[in-house]
DNA sequence: CTGTTAGCGCGTTCAC
DNA sequence: GTGAACGCGCTAACAG
């Protein structure tokens, strides 16, 4: 089932039918119609693979993420599959698991395969092998959540979002506000976030207290629960994103501790899910498929002009705060 | 950066390069050496559209999903990409977001990538276009989430899973126990669980009631608040996925009804963010990771012995129950 | 064990 | 406006 079957078909030649489908207006119409029928009939779908060994350019994109378990990346994900789409072209994800070794081994999947460009979600692109590969070769990508004056960038500013949430914590009477987070050299995003935590402190006048590192998710509930019955008692948790938001809202149940009256818990992510829980989960809310969408954009817009993308190309999103109902001034300021 | 070369650098002819790839025995180990040699000095990777054209079997699965927003799919997605990759293949997954006719068209342009084979999530097997032309080409496929006499499929009894869960629920003493699904007509799985139900009920020598049937995710809260304040007041509502679920356990809140105490809930789907909240959601556990990779390990076994799959390769895969919080005897039996 | 060669299906010159 | 022919990078015969 080849261009070939389909020439035959309409009575022309092979070139005739590879000019109808990407350059209709140098057939003439009543050809350009036989060879539709044609096409049609026999079902002709035309072979990627050859068209993009004789092109050089595929209608693939390559998406690095840590994982999808995460709905984050899930949402993220969808949002780029949308735009892609849109656009005619494919999605080639791959997960990395938050290893850096894996982050290499996914690009050098994706450049076998002749994706046309890349979007990646990476530990810290400073110092990130991989993306010093697609330098070099000058294949068009773009970091999604990140920023990095390196590099073309789609994300939000995550030390100026959590910095005013703490701002905006303060200012509904809270003093105590411990940040709970994920390994902080594991991930550039995370060592944003504390920043953000230590700037929105100092900018209170409030000493920060060191930020409650989770290393393992599996054992995060018990650090927490620690933490909630160890002085100076916090009267909010300000998670670094919103798994580990679910996990303070446990943890709070278990040290006995009421959300929000007793104690707030705001995380950070925005995921679908967080405002159907009960309490709706407080948090700082990213456009996590825009975040994808304008990141496969970027990328078509790249592609389209035969450029691969410098830092200046980057984009920072908006984010928002979703009030939600785990966060409530502290008892202490209202009584 | 072709194998060319890679041939030249190592002084072989490109025949050899390619051999010392895909059958290293048949090289001898100093040439083998020599050529690794050269292919790491140029940074070599093999061209996977070329190798695809050639081939004509490329090492690209494609996946249609409904979505990725529901984690139960994201969570099977890794599943797959896992299995994937670890056999040395890349997935491309398209989202047809429930919508019939992008099935088909996430088809198309799948085989136009030439995929090796498939797994698809689809509304409805039995009326698929997609699935029809799959045949048609003898393109192994694999379903995932269905069970059905004329498709390969790898999933859970539903039916019995729920019908299990009613009669759980009848020993812990409920008797008014209302159902609650996404639209039924809509897909395959909601049906099966439908029936489940019916035929727990029935078992129990129960009255079966209406499911209460909400099309629209977006209205889904309200429809169950009224339902909750309408005779005959369940006192378990049994959600047809567990995102539904969480919509029951929030119009619990607002119906003024406590968890578990008062009003008990249960889901289907297990997904993994369910056994973090709290009250940790009560649901039949799906082993959705396993699905994936147990649908790709089918698909790779089909490749590998060159045949595609029939119906007879089906898998069902074992559901479990996890107890979670959410879920307890209703009152009136210990009162 | 290694080299030569012929296409896989397509887009793109260059003639006509 | 259309056709003939070349080559993208690779693998699979077939020779040697």
């Amino acid at each position: 089932m080849s261009i070939q079957a389909v020439a035959r078909q309409a009575g022309v030649s092979v070139a005739t039918v590879s000019r109808a489908f990407n350059q209709p207006d140098q057939v003439a119409p009543a050809t350009r119609r036989q060879i539709e029928q044609a096409a049609q009939a026999l079902g002709y779908l035309p072979n990627a693979s050859a068209r993009t060994l004789r092109t050089q350019r595929s209608r693939v994109l390559g998406v690095v993420l840590p994982t999808l378990v995460n709905p984050v990346f899930a949402e993220c994900l969808q949002g780029m599959a949308e735009a892609a789409a849109q656009a005619g072209h494919a999605l080639m994800p791959l997960t990395t698991d938050y290893e850096v070794a894996r982050e290499e081994q996914a690009v050098n999947h994706l450049l076998a395969a002749n994706v046309a460009g890349l979007v990646l979600v990476v530990a810290n692109p400073s110092q990130s092998g991989a993306l010093r590969r697609l330098q070099a070769r000058a294949l068009p990508y773009v970091l999604a959540y990140h920023q990095h004056p390196e590099h073309p960038c789609v994300g939000v500013d995550g030390e100026q979002a959590v910095a005013d949430l703490v701002a905006r914590l303060v200012a509904q009477g809270h003093r105590h506000i411990t940040m709970v987070s994920g390994q902080r050299s594991a991930s550039d995003r995370a060592e944003q976030r504390c920043r953000g935590y230590q700037r929105g402190m100092a900018a209170a006048g409030l000493p920060a207290e060191p930020v409650l590192e989770v290393p393992f998710m599996a054992q995060a509930l018990q650090d927490i629960v620690a933490r909630l019955r160890r002085a100076p008692v916090p009267t909010a948790l300000l998670a670094s994103n919103d798994l580990l938001a679910l996990r303070c809202l446990r943890a709070a149940h278990l040290a006995g501790r009421a959300v929000p009256t007793q104690l707030s818990v705001v995380g950070f992510d925005g995921i679908a899910l967080g405002a159907d829980l009960t309490p709706m989960l407080s948090t700082i809310t990213q456009p996590n498929a825009d975040l994808g969408q304008q990141s496969i954009a970027l990328l078509l817009q790249a592609l389209a002009d035969g450029q691969a993308l410098g830092p200046s190309a980057s984009r920072t999103l908006a984010h928002g705060f979703r009030q939600g109902e785990s966060c409530a001034p502290p008892r202490t300021a209202t009584a």
